[in-house]
DNA sequence: TTTGCCGGGGG
DNA sequence: CCCCCGGCAAA
């Protein structure tokens, strides 16, 4: 189903056809593909946020740190690797993420190895390994710790998939029983930043977040493929999504390679904006006015919606608040990365006041930016159930420009119509708003895809306005009404046969409403 | 499943 | 326009 509709979809649109093309997700197979792009882009986004680095932003570098150093070996790290035939221990010299190698300097043989990171053990655990525990299959952790191929290559059997998707969100230690709802907790926050993203990218978002999320990235393509089989824990809709949900390390990968790439780049922009139309419609985009905006950060855990104005602020919130100021919160530092969002307040005072942000000048981000702002705001609201990511793999991994909007999209989507999960996949994905119309029109099958319900502004009764205020741009239809009964007369086909038809009328032939027989 | 035909795409 | 097709929904 979704293929078909993905495939008329691609003809229609460029969206469609990325997206679709992925959905056919088998996991472990597909998933994987995409992934080795992402490293790339990852690899490759350090070296962009370099000029973001300025000033405060360090601070926050050296907390992530130690984030980031879980997935990457350090220099000086013992590890073991096999070396003519027989292992040997050595040092790190150094490891290159890009390309997922590393330099190992075997003392004992006083030689350099270039060798694949998944070829690298590690020889003792280092200490900032506090992630890996919780669930574990069986896995010494040890292992897991290598680097990103690793997790990717060890085509995981679907279980272990699930798991590594929470671990690697660094899901707080939990109580077995808490674990389900936890789990389902960090999904629904971890796509709710995702979907943040945007609002990452745009200039502002400079602050903390891009040294967060390199780190996030590191791990979370190590989780990504793997992940994708299905989802951690909980419930088929999150992993329905299947692979969904990885790729969605929340800040981290989509608004990264965003922030790098779209940032400049036009396509990105396009990409962008056709999937977040539909919500600007509400609003008229040219709200963009930048100098006013200002830098707040929402925290996102249920019902709280705290707004700070300092990243630091909101960590300590969501770390008392909401974690428990636990001591042992070494893993909770990053956690709470995943429980607020940035948001762009317009200040009303219309002079510009120093941008609180520095780095990325908000000014060059001309026509994306303003609209990721004016997201940011408003998604925490509809966020809050969507329960899975779906679609993600595909757009983060293939194009994770477009990929922030459709997510709201879809998640918007299933919050407020609670679609069956079958058409998921792909159609609110696409027609964002013909979803709309058939949630909207009361129609119980909810099918997405009569377009044409759109297009024809036929007369109907005005649903009334449930949906989120984010949909509310497209007046939906509901679709049915119109379409021809079906007429009794005989029909070129039935009369000619199908072995004929070049006798039938043209209608016919094109099926389009028989012309010759009339009823 | 078959049939009728709408919405669309490509040329 | 012409022609064709994907798909939906009724039959």
């Amino acid at each position: 189903m979704a293929s078909v509709l993905s495939r008329r979809l691609g003809k229609r649109s460029l969206l469609g056809a990325r997206v679709s093309a992925p959905s056919a997700l088998v996991e472990g197979i597909l998933v994987t593909a995409p992934i080795p792009a992402l490293r790339v882009e990852l690899g490759r986004v350090p070296a962009h946020l370099g000029s973001y680095e300025d000033g405060h932003c360090k601070e926050h570098m050296e907390e992530e740190a130690s984030f980031l150093n879980r997935n990457r070996l350090q220099p000086g790290q013992k590890v073991s690797i096999m070396y003519n035939g027989q292992e040997c221990a050595g040092l790190v010299d150094q490891h290159n993420p890009m390309i997922d190698e590393v330099k190992v300097l075997l003392p004992e043989q006083g030689v350099h190895l270039c060798r694949k990171a998944e070829e690298v053990k590690l020889a003792e655990i280092p200490p900032p390994l506090e992630i890996l525990p919780v669930d574990q299959g069986g896995l010494p952790s040890a292992m897991d710790y290598s680097p990103v191929a690793v997790a990717m290559d060890q085509s995981p059997p679907s279980g272990s998939a699930l798991r590594s998707v929470s671990r690697n969100i660094d899901v707080p230690k939990r109580k077995p029983d808490a674990a389900v709802e936890m789990d389902e907790m960090m999904a629904a926050m971890v796509l709710t930043s995702l979907s943040c993203s945007p609002v990452v990218q745009s200039p502002p978002s400079s602050e903390s977040n891009i040294p967060t999320s390199q780190a996030a990235c590191d791990s979370w393509k190590e989780s990504g493929d793997v992940s994708d089989s299905g989802s951690s824990t909980t419930s088929g809709h999150w992993s329905g999504g299947s692979g969904i949900s990885t790729p969605s390390p929340p800040h981290s990968e989509a608004s990264l390679k965003y922030s790098s790439e779209a940032f400049s780049s036009p396509q990105a922009d396009d990409g962008f904006e056709t999937d977040s139309d539909p919500f600007l419609l509400d609003e008229p985009a040219p709200r963009k006015r930048k100098n006013s905006v200002k830098v707040m950060y929402k925290c996102l855990w249920p019902c709280c919606g705290k707004v700070l104005r300092s990243i630091v602020g909101i960590k300590r919130h969501v770390k008392t608040q909401h974690l428990g100021d636990g001591a042992d919160s070494d893993q909770r530092k990053r956690e709470e990365d995943f429980y607020y969002t940035e948001m762009q307040v317009k200040e009303e005072v219309a002079a510009a006041a120093a941008p609180p942000e520095s780095a990325p000048s908000p000014t060059t981000a001309s026509g994306t930016s303003p609209i990721l702002i004016q997201q940011a705001p408003a998604k925490p609201e509809a966020l809050v159930l969507d329960p899975m990511t779906l679609e993600s793999p595909l757009a983060s991994s293939v194009l994770s420009q477009s990929a922030p909007s459709s997510f709201w999209h879809i998640q918007a989507d299933h919050a407020y119509q609670a679609l069956p999960s079958i058409q998921i996949p792909v159609s609110p994905h696409i027609f964002t708003s013909i979803s709309w119309a058939a949630a909207t029109s009361t129609i119980p099958t909810l099918s997405p895809v009569r377009s044409r319900s759109l297009s024809f502004s036929e007369h109907q009764q005005p649903t009334p306005m449930l949906k989120s205020h984010l949909i509310v741009a497209s007046p939906p239809r509901a679709p049915s009404s119109t379409r021809k009964v079906r007429g009794e007369a005989k029909k070129c086909r039935k009369v000619y046969g199908i072995e004929h038809r070049d006798q039938w009328c043209t209608a016919c032939r094109w099926k389009k409403a028989c012309q010759r027989f009339l009823d």
